[in-house]
DNA sequence: ATATATATTTAGGCTCACCTAATATAATAT
DNA sequence: ATATTATATTAGGTGAGCCTAAATATATAT
């Protein structure tokens, strides 16, 4: 059995892991979990107790393969849950994740199966990250941040790397939708804000801040 | 904020007061609860300083107007989310019941609310119990328990009094359905078991403590 | 009315998951 | 290399929600 705690923590961890490929330090997981660093410290050793996780005094930890496991089937939970808030009740992609915070925690593999069936087996969640199978494996990425491209690429939008609700909201706004082609007209070279012909049809200059969170692969 | 153990205990207070009448016994509590009186003790003191319940010592408990509106509210959401898993999600009606119990304390009005709207507006469950309406009504009910008629009666199945698994499974394994057409063919004086003849076709013996269980409206 | 049985409460304790304050370790700057 | 700063750990403590054992209150039987 994982607690509520321990499974906040799996989570976290591989989140801050898959973020910076390193140990995880007492100190990031404190701030992401908002709790204090002291309490982590404690915790962290129950859950290597456990074999959750690998921990080394004063340098971090990192997931065990049974802690990794535990970790994106959780992933895999929330992301199919916010495909069906999205998909089927009607929220948007800005209104889903404090729910699904709570919804990837309901215990019960037959439901997350059905679930997945009754989605259609979808293979990314509304913010276009990907979602583990039922074994914890990912498909291969092929996107990269937008701002990695350069004049004349045309792309496709597929995800997002800021999950804020200010990054989506803009994005809502300015009308900028998963699946949208976006085609690299012009690079300011001063700012790196991109000039972007949307769709074949609208132009817009987006931010650097804005292009280095937005996934695309090339079409 | 309520937390999960207060819902718990609010909905068994609920369950309790509606099946009897009367106040609820510390007793009761722990056996529906699975926890030491002495806890349940403890623990309805606190419930009742913050006016959830009103508790007279040694004699039991009964919930206030606003202890009553959660309880309802977490029923509410416990029967809409069953209707989820059985109609979209094809579940039996029998295997709901344990991921509702967890689903039931999921917080979000907006989530309800919008889970309301895609089924529909549900009025009963898959067991033929009453949905409440967000303000915590609930619509008149109309049905008896079958034992309650006689010969020549004419009636439908619209719930259940007992929601066992081995109950649900009887029904299922006879072919027993919410909406069927009971006929009452024959009562044995003896045993109080009723020939019934179902939807025009099938005859069937059903002991009393089944027609007690069945829920049926006059038709 | 009294004895017995049952139900309830009190008292004291435990674990989980957090906290603060004090101390120790590691990283960085001089 | 040493001082300073940042990070991590230890020690001691808290509230929530449970426990057992002992004491008290209520209901039932004689």
């Amino acid at each position: 059995m994982t607690s509520l705690a321990e499974e906040n923590y799996l989570k976290t961890i591989y989140k801050l892991h898959e973020k910076n490929n390193a140990m995880v330090t007492t100190s990031a997981l404190a701030e992401s979990l908002q709790i204090n660093a002291a309490s982590v410290t404690d915790f962290i050793k129950k859950m290597a107790a456990k074999k959750l996780i690998t921990y080394q005094k004063s340098r971090g930890v990192s997931l065990t393969e049974a802690g990794r496991q535990l970790a994106v089937n959780i992933i895999r939970k929330h992301r199919l849950w916010e495909v069906w808030l999205v998909n089927n009740l009607a929220f948007k992609w800005d209104e889903v994740h404090e729910i699904a915070e709570q919804l990837e925690h309901i215990v019960s593999n037959e439901l997350i199966e059905h679930l997945d069936e009754h989605l259609g087996f979808p293979k990314t969640d509304p913010h276009g990250d990907l979602i583990p199978d039922a074994k914890g494996r990912f498909a291969k990425v092929s996107s990269k941040p937008l701002l990695d491209y350069k004049v004349g690429d045309n792309t496709k939008f597929v995800g997002v790397a800021e999950h804020s609700n200010s990054f989506l909201q803009y994005l809502t706004k300015n009308n900028i939708k998963l699946g949208d082609e976006l085609l690299v007209e012009g690079i300011e070279e001063f700012d790196n804000s991109f000039q972007v012909k949307i769709n074949r049809k609208e132009r817009k200059l987006l931010s650097k801040d804005v292009v280095k969170n937005l996934f695309v692969i090339t079409v």
